[in-house]
RNA sequence: GCCGGCGUAGCUCAGGGGUAGAGCGUUUCCUUGGUAAGGAAAAGGUCAUGGGUUCAAUUCCCAUCGUUGGCUCCA
């Protein structure tokens, strides 16, 4: 052996000289036992491994907990074998696919067989877990030549993973192997089964093999594991209170929208309530965009089949789409539109344009339709109708990146403005490797993409870039907001094209009277309308901002006797455009309070003797209590202070 | 679109081969009350739709539609 010494240098900027070979876990016992106890798995040189592999070269290094996002995924992977374990021995003879580890928790996919598996007994599957994982079985690693492998699985008759291993090359196969369970597996994994504490089977559901829908359905077994008891039932309890946020549950106890099968799935019915609510946002949205120097269009629900065969859209997803309308006249073919950018960049079109002129930005909250496919449809979040509020800005190159960046401004205005500070910039770029998804040339995807890069970065946002994950005309920088209880939503969407300006062979006269192509931005804060106020809802568990709530106060007279007070006060109020009515039922207060609670109206005033006489408010409101008692211009002066947003 | 679960009153749900039940809501009456449910009565259902089995189907079987959990997809 050599005796090269080599370095190993820590995140925090630390550096250790070693002689030998040492373990990444090794190095994490030098640092403290305590660390030790909470390594799952060690990162070396931007490569995620087993704390056990031996390191002899300069490396970076850095040791992976449970609060690391890839620690968490190690120690769902290893669960994943861990639950493979319990199932083999549980259902000698099933077959396993493949088990990796997701966003919140693994699964793995399994081929019951014969056997009859109906799911009823998910906790004899995670008592089985749990007590292989008391074993502290080490997870071994093994290089195997893939003949070996094939052998094995053979020997276990397990197709999927003699097909997984048909596609590896021989000298990159290893198995590991934990108590009496091996698999086909590159890791890493944890030290040993011990490190998961806590484990809930979440749900079964089927599968195809390799999401082939003509190969085998296999079931597959979603599951979550936890260093700690209490991290899953603090997870067990978001799921509850993710569950009770439901939008479609809440949309529904609120009357804000409903369904008809008449009418069609996916169709939304906006009530009264839903309609109020979403002309608030709309006009909310609308001043911001007035300020920022839009115009507002309109443009019909349909347009002529040319339209979408001149934008693209017609042949990329012509067949996948609402067939089109036909008229008596012969020849004559329209679609319900599934953009509003063909309708905009005909209104471009309307005139000629000069370089003076740009940047033109044409907004509307145009309605569009797509035929998602059935299986897809959810609540408000996917729909087949919806609109979006939509502006497309036809701009010079030399403003592409102001206007970019006066895009992020808005949308992070209106994210702030509705209660979403928390969210990362997503940068979506075309995949190189499947060009056939794309339409437009190298050179403007090149221009294009640079410009978002260079405006996320001015604009120092939060920003991850994700590749093939780009429009079919353009990449696109996607806002994720973090909602009140953690999930990530997709929320608004700026995208630059210069495809579509080309296919419409939009123009402008520039300073030297030559014409010049504009470039186009497409760009909607809240995506769409639907799905923007299901994530509101969610958010805000129903109890919206004053500002945005349908109702926003309620009078409630003590008895019949006070009606005629309620009725001035509710008059007085209504003249501040504040909306509200009064309760005038034959009720106690005390259920006439309960059903406004339960209604999440933001104020409630109790009107009774006291009042009348004194000329006063009794307000509470909801989810607080009682206020106690107010004049009425105090009373306003408060609702005032909370209705600005 | 594919696989599985579900579909009973406006809502939440119970029931089950002999044509239906609760709570909430609604209506009416009594009650006129002080910060999360006052009392009584009534109305309300082709048990999703269409076939089949059966003396008899809301119940069992099949199909369709809708919904839901996944898979695939998303301008």
């Amino acid at each position: 052996m050599s005796n090269q010494s080599f370095i190993i240098s820590l995140p925090d900027g630390t550096k250790k000289e070693y002689f030998r070979p040492i373990k990444a876990m090794d190095v994490a016992l030098e640092i403290s036992e305590g660390l030790a106890r909470n390594v799952l798995a060690a990162k070396v040189n931007g490569k995620t491994v087993d704390v056990s592999m031996f390191i002899n070269f300069d490396a970076a290094l850095e040791l992976l907990t449970w609060k690391d996002s890839e620690g968490k995924a190690t120690l769902w992977h290893s669960s994943a074998h861990l639950m493979a374990e319990a199932l083999e021995s549980l259902y000698p003879g099933i077959k396993l696919g493949i088990g990796p580890a997701i966003d919140n928790g693994f699964y793995y996919d399994v081929d019951f067989g014969e056997i009859i598996f109906d799911g009823e007994q998910l906790f004899l599957i995670e008592e089985k877990m749990l007590e292989l994982a008391r074993q502290k079985s080490e997870f071994l690693r093994e290089p195997i030549s893939k003949q070996e492998a094939v052998k094995y699985f053979e020997a276990k008759d397990d197709e999927y993973k003699l097909e997984l291993i048909e596609n590896l090359k021989d000298g990159a196969i290893t198995f590991y192997t934990q108590g009496n369970f091996t698999d086909l597996c590159k890791g890493p994994h944890i030290p040993h089964t011990g490190f998961i504490k806590a484990v809930k089977i979440l749900n079964i559901a089927g599968a195809y093999w390799r999401g082939d829908e003509k190969r085998k359905q296999l079931t597959r077994l979603y599951g979550i594991s936890f260093p700690k008891q209490k991290e899953l039932k603090e997870y067990l309890a978001l799921l509850e209170e993710a569950k009770k946020r439901d939008h479609r549950k809440i949309g529904q106890e609120l009357g804000f929208f409903t369904f008809s099968q008449k009418v069609g799935k996916g169709l939304p019915l906006w009530l009264p309530k839903g309609a109020a609510l979403r002309e608030r946002l709309e006009s909310f949205l609308k001043k911001a965009q007035l300020k920022a120097g839009y115009d507002p269009v309109i443009t019909p629900h349909i347009g002529g089949k040319e339209l979408y065969v001149t934008s693209g859209h017609y042949e990329k997803y012509g067949k996948d789409s609402f067939q089109s309308i036909h008229t008596p006249s012969e020849d004559e073919e329209f679609l319900l539109k599934p953009m509003n950018c063909p309708h905009h960049c005909e209104i471009y079109k309307s005139q000629p344009r000069s370089y003076k002129d740009l940047p033109v930005r044409f907004a509307e909250f145009g309605t569009v339709y797509r035929y998602e496919q059935s299986g897809e449809l959810h609540g408000l979040t996917r729909v087949r109708g919806f609109t979006q509020d939509d502006a497309h800005i036809f701009c010079r190159s030399d403003q592409l990146e102001e206007e970019f960046s006066k895009v992020i401004d808005l949308t992070l205005y209106v994210l702030k403005a509705l209660g979403f500070p928390e969210f990362t910039a997503q940068i979506s770029l075309r995949d190189l490797s499947t060009p056939e998804k794309y339409i437009g040339t190298d050179e403007n995807w090149y221009i294009a993409e640079n410009a978002i890069k260079k405006v996320a970065k001015d604009k120092r946002l939060d920003t991850v870039l994700e590749t093939g994950e780009a429009a079919f005309y353009g990449p696109k920088l996607d806002f994720m907001v973090k909602d009140a209880i953690g999930r990530k939503w997709q929320l608004g969407t700026i995208q630059v094209d210069y495809t579509l300006p080309e296919r419409f062979k939009l123009e402008y006269i520039g300073a030297d009277n030559q014409k010049y192509r504009p470039v186009m931005i497409h760009r909607a804060p809240f995506g769409s309308l639907e799905r923007f106020i299901a994530i509101l809802i969610e958010n805000t568990a129903g109890n919206l901002p004053i500002w945005l709530a349908p109702e926003q106060f309620v009078v409630l007279p003590i008895s019949e006797k006070y009606h005629n007070y309620a009725k001035n006060v509710f008059i007085e109020l209504q003249k501040y455009d504040f909306n509200g009515f009064i309760d005038r039922r034959d009720e106690k207060i005390g259920k006439k309070i309960r059903d406004a609670e339960i209604k999440k109206i933001p104020f409630m005033l109790i009107l009774g003797e006291k009042e009348a006489v004194g000329n006063t408010l009794s307000v509470r409101a909801h989810g607080t209590g009682d206020l106690g008692s107010f004049s009425f211009n105090k009373f306003l002066e408060m609702f005032k202070t909370k209705i600005e947003i």
